[in-house]
DNA sequence: CGGTCACTTGATCGTCTTCAATACCAGTGG
DNA sequence: CCACTGGTATTGAAGACGATCAAGTGACCG
């Protein structure tokens, strides 16, 4: 299976790094649950498993449901709590991550519009999110989303289809954090968030980063300082512009993809 | 959040190796389909999702159900194959893995009795399975398991739920490799082994090592020799005792959950 | 016994981390 | 307008962990 190859892969892994957040401050609740039809006219609707309800029935989700806004480094799940909620982002990005006793931070995943979280839970929470800038995110109590899984089996079968396909992106990370180095693992990120982003009708090239350079150290399995090298590189090697550095523009796709692992 | 921490860690990764498998030969298949009531019988069904069903209504899930033997090494997902069956895994042990072009490879999980697979896929597999020593499974046709999948409502709660608890794995599998240190990875791992032994009836301080030393470094991000020192440090340390290479007693365990990183 | 295979152990090397300094950018107030 | 400030990103030099290369052990099997 495996051969013998002259490849060169080395990563080491950061300790644990200052990194201020705004945590837990209390979250703006709108309370729009009496309105009209808000998931009618919800924005994240059509990428999210609440697609899968008809709109004559949208009432029946819109009535569990309450919106809020996030300031930006603002938490609103916490490892460890018990899972009360589900929650669907709307707009703006959320990080998720894991952490060790000491402080060295995983992030398991970026969160956009339409993301459903709380779905990899028991009793209590597997992990930590946060919004990265500003946010907003509608919330359902566990209680009654059961109840609406209950009642709408095609929503329970988009829920089916989209941990499938999270799993699927789970196993991508762990090749990517086990076996992949540095300069890998950077391509990868950036056609994976060039892919994202043309989902979302961006220009293919075009990317934008609303994470800072710890957020994707932390979500690579690197340091701040390999990353900014790495994209240094990459600039210097031609295959990459960047735009300040939370834009960047792809110069050499297929360079990447070979600089990526050729996956 | 993170905060700095003294800790040190390092991590460096493996080129690809060689690893001989016997990959993919003629499955040999059991035509017991149209015996009795084969899944009543089944040895994995209480660990299993098959579970789900009533006793009166197994006859249809076997009638879609195809057992077989694989030899040790015998390979029978591809990835990137068109995905035609799931699986079930009756007896012994997979290794589930993705590669990289070059041959680096990553296994991203061990899959044992009651291991329900396939799951995680579009239209391809996106990830291998090779038998690691003799094993059982039965097989059943993708769309014939879609359609029970619409006739056992339990069976598809049985997955989501089955697919919830591997998303926390994998995101704790993410942890591992992206922010600890060898020791840690491998501290981490036996804990899990143990667990999973105890849930199947073995005595939560014994562990049973199916795999071989080359695939735990594939599933920890690490190479053999790693593996290997690793584990001579932990007896050393008094918190192991090797009995041969596939057999691991744990002498100190709450000194491994340290090493282990504390989670 | 010679052969293979898996595992262990030792010495050296390289990538990424660590530590530290510098650059940058937005916001603030003199 | 410019100095000041805090946070973020970049760059440089040195060090460390795990990889690599290589040799040695032990088990099993012909």
């Amino acid at each position: 299976m495996a051969q013998t190859s002259p490849m060169r892969a080395d990563v080491a892994m950061p300790t644990a790094r200052a990194s201020a957040t705004t945590s837990f401050r209390p979250i703006v609740i709108h309370p729009d649950g009496a309105l009209g039809d808000p998931c009618a006219h919800c924005d994240a609707r059509s990428v999210s498993v609440c697609n899968a309800i008809e709109d004559d029935r949208l009432p029946r989700l819109a009535a569990a449901a309450v919106t809020a806004t996030l300031a930006p480094g603002q938490g609103f799940i916490a490892e460890g709590d018990p899972a009360t909620h589900f929650f669907n982002i709307t707009s703006g990005t959320a990080r998720l991550f894991k952490l060790l006793p000491d402080g060295r931070r995983q992030i398991t995943g970026f969160a956009g519009r339409g993301h459903f979280l709380g779905l990899a839970v028991s009793d209590t929470y597997a992990f930590g999110a946060e919004a990265i800038g500003p946010m907003t995110m509608c919330r359902f109590p566990r209680s009654r989303m059961l109840g609406l899984l209950d009642e709408f089996r095609a929503l329970e079968q988009r829920l089916l289809e989209t941990a499938r396909n999270e799993l699927v992106s789970a196993q991508e990370q762990m090749l990517l954090l086990g076996r992949k180095t540095a300069r890998e693992r950077l391509s990868s990120f950036l056609l994976a968030q060039a892919r994202a982003g043309s989902a979302c009708g961006h220009a293919a090239h075009q990317i934008d980063l609303p994470m800072t350079r710890a957020d994707i150290a932390d979500y690579l399995g690197l340091t701040i300082e390999t990353v900014s090298r790495g994209f240094t590189r990459l600039r210097n090697d031609g295959l990459i512009r960047l735009d300040g550095a939370n834009s960047v523009h792809i110069r050499n796709i297929a360079a990447l993809e070979d600089a990526a692992g050729g996956v």
